[in-house]
DNA sequence: GATGTAATTAAAAATTATTTCTATTGAGGC
DNA sequence: GCCTCAATAGAAATAATTTTTAATTACATC
């Protein structure tokens, strides 16, 4: 879908940092990306969009639904596109982020939450792994 | 075991200060504390610890394998006793957390680590429910 | 039990991540 | 193209946590 037509459908006024950060989420090799790394792009291009800028968007598209903020580690969130569910791998030798998926698992998640007298509205694992001896 | 003998065995010496968190967070009625809530508790007691060495400690039994540090949400982190492992369960209405244990989630997450060539030392999962309607 | 030494602490200052504030700018309906 | 209100930049504020430094303490050795 394009950009102006994914912000407006969420609810969003369009404008050029919108775009831009939206752009960069999408774009970006890495699918992890802080605020910072984030502002650091916008540096990169045309667009002087201000740190407070970054964060205010992210915000926004966190509660609109188009990104996912991960509190993986001490400290900072990290921002991805919400696409597909999937679930995280992290070395903790190299801090390299795998995404995985798995239907059996979700479905024994869903289980536990009613087990529980729940509804289950969302979910995460994180695996940290290290690379075999 | 004995408190000072839970220090010594994670190699670290045995202080005053090191002794009160550890209690707070053994006898503490909710399992899931913040430094500033173990810091509150102090204040209560006797013993005279100030927050930076509350922070401090907590980042020691983390290191230690004593405590397990989340990142549950927004800003700040929460600390548990690291005894029997399990998972959580947040409610998005009231924020109340629940603890869970599935033997067979945790048997699909070691085959998912190592079907991408890693070996697992850690896992967390949360989910988020929510009241049934 | 006293003593030396390295580890630990308190308190303040610094840092890091993020949010709020306020004046200015810009998007999109008319 | 103008108007109105929402969105933005930049600075300042805040919150959580860490670092710094001088003083204190644990505990091995005498």
């Amino acid at each position: 879908m394009e950009q102006r037509t994914e912000l407006k459908k969420a609810g969003l006024k369009v404008t050029l940092p919108r775009l831009k950060i939206l752009e960069i989420l999408e774009q970006s090799d890495e699918r992890h990306l802080s605020a910072e790394d984030i502002y650091k792009e916008t540096l990169k291009s045309d667009e002087d969009i201000g740190l407070a800028t970054v964060y205010r968007v992210l915000t926004q598209f966190e509660t609109a639904g188009l990104v996912i903020r991960h509190n993986f580690e001490g400290g900072h969130s990290v921002f991805e596109i919400n696409d597909h569910p999937h679930y995280h791998l992290i070395c903790v030798d190299t801090g390299k982020v795998t995404c995985f998926q798995n239907p059996e698992i979700d479905r024994l998640q869903k289980t536990v939450a009613e087990e529980h007298g729940y509804e289950l509205v969302d979910k995460n694992i994180v695996l940290y792994v290290k690379e075999k001896d």
